[in-house]
DNA sequence: CGTTTAATTGAAAGCAGTCAAACTATGTGG
DNA sequence: CCACATAGTTTGACTGCTTTCAATTAAACG
């Protein structure tokens, strides 16, 4: 699954994504002081409301953050890959807002808050790098905001599918054509805000339409600017370039 | 409108909020070098693709981020009140993601990067305050995913109102009972993934009901709980006590 | 005032949800 | 290896919330 011997080998890939790191950097991440733990499938790691223990960094398997409604109905947040922190944010804050749950069986690498502080406070790039990662997410947030707000079921369902593929390219998982979608339609309707039913329907025109071919839930994308016209993706709110500022 | 000897008393109040900061910090804040510019309604302080320019504040009025999608449809993602650092992601991001429009005419201070930089290097209590305040922002993006994503019409309106209610009061700008709206129906849409025409029937179904009485865009609350149980308001997205982590 | 913008209301259409059932895949225990 | 249970996917028919279209009223503004 992961690399076992540098667990956050994919964090420092995370980070150097979006700012310059140093060999010096990028060893002092790679030497953080760390568990590994497993996780089984749809197992709660954070849960809105509770008080942060150590950090979280998805080494392995995918997970997400969501939200429940007063109406008991969840919306996910986000889907994160291997190699992104899971919640950085309560470093800063004391009481978590959101749940975050795993989608497969994942391994995850908890992290003392006080290394990463540390860490931070004596390399300036690499408190760069976390501050923009924690901008980037809110940037997705957003885009998830216009998503669900002002899409259409067939748009919405095409943006995530164009968004998956490009944050796991940029981490280097993707396939060479496609990806393994880990989540069940279920859960693809608790991202997008509908049914699963309507997903299906959706996931189902997209097919016939010729953008997206799926084999169980490996999906390829046949006519990728064709989904990503429909969709209205663009990939600037990802932010992948490298940011100087 | 605003107090003109200490234009950023509000930014003060703001970063305050959620992280306690001493009289030096407070003064520091106060002292950091800017020009106030106003701003007619509706004008664009930042369109998306550009690069930043100085960090924008608000002083007085009010403003939303919005991103308009493909198809040309806006979403309005947040707005904000005064006090609020309007582009502080900027400060690490180098191409704007999103708009940032004035509703009213406003007063904005702009305050050139590399003051807040070396302010924030030098103070912790600001780096920390000011990464809080990101840290809540991305939060409301989160709360506004749910909204937007499973709330209905109905709620989703009275989120709005009992979010921007508790956001004012949080400023010291709320009215003894209620507030003025600065928004047309149209931008309430905007905010809400609704056309016009349904936020405005569903403002008129919360008034017959008794939870929101309006004159003009002047709205009051005579059964505030009411109105936050359906539209399951809870403020604990908002992190509005004292971080201490 | 007269003009423009915003709010309101009604009627009709449509996209997505709900309900229900069949089908498929996966996994478990006998 | 089969029987069965469980979870997920697919499909159809129907309902309903929200949108669309259109017209009227009210408010804001020069």
């Amino acid at each position: 699954m992961s690399d076992n011997d540098q667990p956050l080998a994919l964090l420092v890939r995370k980070l150097a994504t979006h700012v310059e790191l140093s060999k010096d950097d990028r060893a002092a991440i790679l030497a953080l002081p760390h568990t590994v733990r497993e996780f089984d499938p749809s197992k709660y790691m954070v849960r809105e409301g509770e008080s942060p223990g150590p950090c979280a960094v998805l080494i392995s398997g995918y997970a997400v953050r969501h939200k429940i409604s007063a109406e008991g109905d969840r919306q996910i947040v986000s889907i994160h890959v291997p190699g992104e922190p899971l919640d950085f944010q309560h470093l800063f804050l004391d009481e978590a807002d959101h749940n975050v749950q795993t989608l497969t069986r994942s391994e995850v690498a908890l992290v003392p808050r006080e290394a990463i502080r540390k860490l931070a406070e004596a390399r300036p790039a690499v408190m760069h790098a976390l501050l923009v990662s924690i901008l980037v997410e809110a940037s997705i947030f957003r885009e998830w905001v216009l998503n669900v707000g002002q899409r259409d079921a067939r748009a919405r369902v095409a943006h995530l599918l164009c968004e998956f593929a490009i944050r796991l390219d940029a981490q280097g998982l993707a396939g060479s054509n496609g990806y393994e979608l880990p989540m069940t339609q279920e859960q693809l309707g608790d991202a997008t805000g509908l049914t699963a039913v309507h997903v299906n329907r959706m996931l189902k025109a997209l097919e016939t339409e010729g953008l997206v071919k799926r084999k169980g839930r490996y999906v390829t994308f046949p006519d990728w600017k064709g989904l990503r016209d429909i969709s209205g993706f663009g990939e600037r709110y990802l932010h992948l370039s490298k940011q100087v500022a």
